[in-house]
DNA sequence: GACCTTCTCACCTACGTGTTAAGC
DNA sequence: TCGCTTAACACGTAGGTGAGAAGG
């Protein structure tokens, strides 16, 4: 773990709650290409993965983590000439802007509509709700959401292609009293949606660094190019 | 789902709690034979899966799920001639005597003690700690959950080999006020932890009816013993 | 034509089966 | 020997990869 982001609330009990981003060497060595993240019909996962660890929580309350995609700027993107340049305008689907981040919602209120539709809009990692204890014992995975470019069946995070995103954790006290207590997110993790890699120097780290691609590491090993990543 | 199992409690929300067993027929063809499950080291799942449907829960208020395995005696069984017979005492590894079933703790008390042990003792089933509604919104299904005969490092079941045992699910309310609900168990689902298979017509059975073992089917339909199953 | 999307595919990871032979 | 246990194995399920061709 290795950067931090920290919140602080008027409430006693979770004043040192601390969010560091795993694996942030792996993600700033894609985000130093800029990152590219594939989208499909069906949903595909990310990576690197979203890994977080958590301190500062009671053990004994309880707590839900959420995760959802912020569009970092209403603009398409192209790929063009081996770099990544602004189109025009966010596509007229003009469904991102109330969720900037200069609105004041970030203190615990402000999420109250737009929260329960869940198409496109909110993941909830699959072991919320659940104890502070359980959410600190080891980081957080989000290994398992999916990215799509259609709204299918749920489950899956809605994203717009040629869009930029950047990730941000929530996390939400359940139970007696529910409140969100933060929500942050890492710079290094964002990335710009697509249906194909655009950059191959992305396709080739994620073949570097994804078990799940290695039946083409060898594929790229032969082809003696260059540059070692 | 077909069989139920329902207890009543001298709390007012939960009266109706009613558990149900799924997958009931399926379990009776095992059982009519006399089950067997496998133990191994690295854990074992179970086959059939347990699964129960719950209703009856205060769809809001927060549960867990237990799973633990009761021996149905003390005994040793040994398979010989075809049949399942009683060995003698209980193989001098005298560490199950305290989960007998004659101590009156069915209805609620007698589990305090030994609960927080881990190691041989419950499974807590991964969705918990959850909402009533989530419980209640499909079956439950305790299909991760693996059984061996080493105490390996946590999240395994440990039995004795040759011992017969009875899965028991108990529903717990966790937070505020933290009790045990209900406690119940379904005598088509007991079993003799086995190292492999002694009869026959299981290990048919469960090549018949379980996908992953889907390898040997041809081989035993190819072998025309006869009996339809 | 250029660009973006979709689908099928081979090739992996990861792991759940009973079988079989070896071990004790 | 016999009974029980262990480990290696082949063969499945289930699903995550980018490649490449086809579609729009």
């Amino acid at each position: 773990g290795e950067l931090a982001a920290g919140r602080e609330k008027g409430d006693p009990t979770e004043k040192r709650l601390v969010v560091t981003l795993e694996d942030a060497e792996l993600w700033r060595k894609f985000q130093e290409i800029t990152n590219e993240m594939i989208v499909t019909k069906s949903g595909r996962r990310m990576f690197p993965v979203l890994k977080v660890s958590v301190s500062g929580l009671d053990p004994s309350a309880m707590y839900s983590l959420l995760l959802d995609f912020v569009p970092t700027d209403g603009r398409r993107w192209k790929y063009v000439n081996g770099e990544w340049a602004a189109a025009g305008r966010g596509e007229g689907r003009c469904q991102e802007n109330g969720r900037g981040q200069g609105e004041g919602r970030g203190q615990g209120g402000g999420r109250d509509h737009e929260e329960g539709r869940g198409q496109g809009g909110v993941y909830i990692h699959p072991d919320s709700p659940n104890f502070g204890a359980h959410w600190m014992k080891a980081a957080v995975t989000f290994n398992k959401v999916k990215l799509t470019n259609k709204m299918n069946s749920g489950g899956q995070m809605v994203l717009s292609s040629l869009q930029r995103y950047e990730p941000h954790i929530s996390i939400v006290r359940v139970g007696s009293r529910p409140s969100l207590l933060t929500n942050v997110s890492f710079r290094e993790t964002t990335f710009i949606a697509v249906t194909a890699y655009q950059n191959e120097e992305i396709t080739a780290l994620k073949i570097k660094y994804n078990p799940f691609a290695k039946a083409f590491l060898d594929t790229k090993d032969r082809n003696p190019s260059g540059r070692s990543l």
